[in-house]
DNA sequence: ACCTGAACACCGTTCAAGT
DNA sequence: ACCTGAACACCGTTCAAGT
């Protein structure tokens, strides 16, 4: 029997006792997912499998290394649209939309896309989909690659800004609960000489900041219009 | 010129010694800039300052309120378009430049964005001016809200991209240095049945990624048409 | 081989004490 | 009032040792 040699990586096949590599990720993704993107600690991690602290480096080489893990598990769970189906550019609302409530409803993704940029079999076949659907909607390869990164920017920005409200609205113990009624009073308090657009415009701000993916897609839609249609 | 009280904040004035508020936040702005955000501690801090590390706790009541206040400085740096100059267009774009320049140079910046939305009295004048111009532009008021948040969603994200993989870039101490190249490899190296749109699209995609200010000003400008010419 | 406990070098912050 | 040093409760990770 051939052995397959692990490729460059010090852990070994056969866990045989308690844990596994993917036990450890159902674990990661549970707790970031529970208890927020700062409760993820190695021993809160080690806690929650019930073993000692230093079990999971067994598996993993360092935090970084299960981050990176948990990352390619989540982008696997993006359904990627079927390749032929409605026009391309309805497909590529759907796969960002797609993407976007990933990011934006799972904390856990949070800190990785602050962190390293795309790793992982999965965000590269989300690219290639991305790519592909606008090359179909008539752009050239390089306008289609420079399209692709934008959208990701503003997909990730939108996304990034959803869970930060999120997690500003929560959070407060000390504070009171109402950090967005705080701020929408902060603004309401502006003086209107100082901030003449502002005053008066407030309603309709803080709506717009509680956009969420509606708000997403209309600007999606925008952003595609200028970008395809040019 | 009138007194401004300073806002049930525990801080006493004149700090007769060798500290005060500014000379901190110099400090900490140094430290950011020289040395990554990763390494602003407040011991680093205090010995940025030759001076205890529980000094500056006399001044700040903890880490987060120094990061209010570098974000305060950050955002009072931009420098707002006159008033009355060209098209309310390019006003937004000239300012949204600014704006882009400023996080993505200071990497300083960079987690006070992903923390807290914005606080301090020089982000709402950033957002005033933006949604003005807007207005200008012929927006309705929910128009012009929506689309300045949807414009500081994607001015975010790309800034974030910029930095990303600047420090990316960087960074590599155990690792070589090229993680650029490591990952133009990666792209590379992808199978062409698995990955059948990226293949030979990858100088395309890696001189996006690295488009920097004129792909954020390209995707802006579409955005702006998408938004604004509907 | 997989897992453990103690230990190291950090971190933010509290607290009692100096001046 | 401003600043200090020791201490507390954390963190990621190394290391020698168990099985």
């Amino acid at each position: 029997m051939t052995v397959t040699e692990s490729a460059r990586s010090p852990r070994r096949r056969t866990p045989r006792n308690t844990l596994n590599p993917d036990r450890i990720l159902d674990a990661a993704l549970a707790l970031l997912d529970r208890d927020g993107p700062e409760a993820f600690t190695m021993r809160a991690l080690a806690t929650e499998l019930g073993v000692g602290t230093m079990a999971v480096y067994s598996h993993f080489r360092n935090k970084d290394e299960i981050n990176d893990a948990v990352n390619d598990r989540l982008l696997s769970e993006i359904e990627l649209p079927a390749p032929a189906g409605c026009a391309p550019c309805d497909q590529i609302i759907e796969l960002c939309r797609s993407v976007y409530r990933l990011f934006s409803e799972h904390p856990a993704a949070l800190p990785l896309l602050t962190s390293r940029p795309m790793r992982g079999d999965e965000a590269v076949a989300v690219i290639d989909r991305q790519l592909g659907l606008l090359l179909a909607a008539g752009l050239s390869p390089a306008d289609a690659a420079r399209a692709q990164v934008v959208i990701m920017q503003y997909t990730v920005g939108s996304a990034l800004w959803a869970v930060r409200r999120r997690q500003a609205e929560l959070g407060g113990c000390d504070e009171q609960a109402g950090v967005r009624r705080q701020i929408q009073d902060r603004l309401a308090e502006a003086p209107a000489d100082r901030y003449p657009s502002l005053t008066g415009l407030v309603p309709e701000l803080t709506a717009a900041q509680d956009g969420g993916i509606e708000l997403y897609e209309q600007g999606l839609k925008g952003l595609l219009r200028g970008l395809l249609g040019g």
